[in-house]
DNA sequence: CCTGTACAGTACTGGTAGGTTATATAATCA
DNA sequence: TGATTATATAACCTACCAGTACTGTACAGG
């Protein structure tokens, strides 16, 4: 069976990994648009839209709306917060500096393996 | 056939959309490791961390080292910032004060619904 | 040379993602 | 009421994904 469904974390990353639901999520930061006008920029079926409207709203990241015959979808950006605390906890792993650390300390390490490669203390090269 | 990749962006947020391949980054961010080292914590057999080791490097998230028989990954953190570069377009849209105002603006559309709900120049209510 | 270890590669399978067309529903308009 | 518009739902297909088991390969040590 395996009925386990995937952490919220998950669930957000997936629905931003495609270029159509990202592009939804810029038009409806710009205001509530319906379906009609979700579709438009899109050589897409309407219901393939509404699939990725689904997907979106499952993730939280839109709601929607009633107004006639039209359900107008608006964003709803508290799932972002979530990407952008998990991921800013690897911001010092990309910023200049230690990504200059980095590649000194990697420098450095190719440099010893060529100058004493294969000789001594294998045990305490061993990753782990 | 339908050769088309997807873009960077998307490969790299399909990466991160699983909970085993987050758990192998926060690994790899206290220090590179071996395959054995990462499969360690997950019930799962060696080749399907192997697998979810090529979607990451796919993504560029890590690279491969070599030292007699391991394969040490290290975290490549630079995707990550293209992550965050993306998602703190939409700060704003998650910002407490934001938030506030968007409520704000909801109740008052809704308290005007109520009020002179279904009679009055519908056109001017069509959204888009 | 042989064995154990640390991986990679392949083949298979069940589930899901993302698209399609066709059809149903709900509200508006004439 | 009937036609039109906006959107959802269903059924289907294809491709890919995430596991598995099995097998192959490279290196270390007795």
């Amino acid at each position: 069976m395996d009925v386990r469904q995937p952490d919220p974390l998950s669930t957000t990353f997936a629905a931003l990994a495609d270029p159509t639901r990202r592009a939804i999520l810029a038009r409806l930061a710009k205001g509530e648009a319906s379906v009609k006008d979700l579709c438009a920029p899109f050589e897409m079926s309407q219901p393939a839209i509404s699939k990725h409207l689904r997907v979106l709203e499952h993730a939280g990241l839109i709601e929607q709306g009633r107004q006639a015959q039209w359900r107008p979808r608006r964003l709803r950006a508290s799932p972002l917060r979530e990407i952008a605390d998990w991921v800013d906890q690897y911001r010092s792993h990309w910023e200049e500096s230690f990504e200059r650390l980095d590649a000194y300390l990697r420098d450095l390490q190719d440099t010893q393996e060529q100058q004493h490669g294969d000789d001594d203390d294998r045990d305490t090269h061993r990753p782990g």
